[in-house]
DNA sequence: TCGTCTGGAGAACGTACGTTCTCTAGACGC
DNA sequence: GCGTCTAGAGAACGTACGTTCTCCAGACGA
């Protein structure tokens, strides 16, 4: 039961943070969407920090299930690299769209609170160690994946504060043709 | 007089609001950093929504004369769309450089703040329609000039978060080679 | 010199909000 | 049946902060 009333006050405190941003949600507001007591969420999360922290975990991991999901349902590993440009299209068209939750959220708690701060820093390198592994797996040099990383970031901002998805495919045609360099380099370079 | 006393508090508040984010920012410690009363900024800035905006309005004339310094001090037009990722990698090497001003207001205050989010708006639409200028005066097609701007929002973001300047190198590789071969299909195209 | 006006310093006000406390009602073991 | 414990609802508390007000000192024109 008191797992439920957690996952409750999670979803409810995430959907109303990334809706409106950390500090414009109170707690009162995240009682009354969570249908729990302050107490209740008191006894949870010692204090907001907490909270955003939880919401944090939570995001990520809704962030890797999903980007993974998308990946695993391809085969092949130069259309696994690029699934995950067609996973950031679909997300920037849904309409509660507001950007990246964990950059948001770094910049307006990233220089107040070092435990968010550093979850970010987490949930990216994490991002970037996944690209590299499919990077690897699709046979491409190291230095392709960072430059992935820096489209699928770049292209998060600009759909966001654009307030289009066209973003994701620009991001994705530059990417397929770096991934298609740089596989030529390497098939080219080891002889 | 009221010109200097007002950039001095634009000066003040912009310094405190990147270094702190908006919200941990009160009117009072603008007012003790820029050394003026509290009467004289709310003369200037009638709320401190106005004084975000001018805050910003000031932070995108540095922006832009920034980069199209770093831009203008090169002649060769493909050397000049590179040279935007020069004044990024030195930018990010600054000790107290804390991302783009611009997106971490948009994560704290785009939506609670209508007239920020259409400030970030417009400050990036610029940047795109300057790299854009930059990219047709390079002869590339236009397909290329929006993959170059998501480099470079992504390696602001990724800087920021990892607390390190390689995302700048990184993006300015990925961007050499996505230049080059814009160039070189535009070569080919128009026989 | 005197009235007026400006601007500074800082108190004051109202509100929002993070956090805690009070009171009550039900559940559960003896 | 009775003490104890938990949890809920909501008041209450303290603080932070955006904004305004009060008071006063100096400048400046008549």
């Amino acid at each position: 039961m008191t797992e439920e009333a957690r996952s409750r006050i999670v979803d409810a405190a995430d959907a109303l943070f990334y809706a409106r941003g950390f500090g414009q949600v109170g707690m009162d507001a995240v009682r009354d969407a969570a249908g729990v007591s302050l107490k209740a969420i008191y006894k949870q999360f010692p204090s907001k920090e907490d909270l955003i922290i939880a919401v944090l975990e939570k995001r990520h991991g809704m962030w890797t299930s999903g980007v993974e999901g998308r990946v695993n349902a391809i085969a092949d590993p130069v259309e696994r690299l690029i699934a995950v440009y067609d996973f950031l299209a679909d997300w920037f068209c849904e309409a509660d769209f507001r950007g990246c939750g964990f950059i948001n959220a770094f910049g307006e708690l990233g220089a107040a609170s070092p435990r968010v701060a550093e979850a970010v820093r987490v949930h990216k390198a994490g991002f970037q160690a996944y690209v590299a592994r499919l990077a690897e797996e699709a046979g491409a040099p190291a230095s392709l994946a960072p430059q992935l990383a820096i489209l699928a970031e770049g292209a998060q901002v600009t759909a966001a504060i654009a307030g289009t998805s066209e973003a994701a495919a620009q991001a994705r045609a530059a990417a397929e043709y770096l991934i298609a360099g740089a596989l030529a380099a390497a098939r080219g370079l080891p002889a």
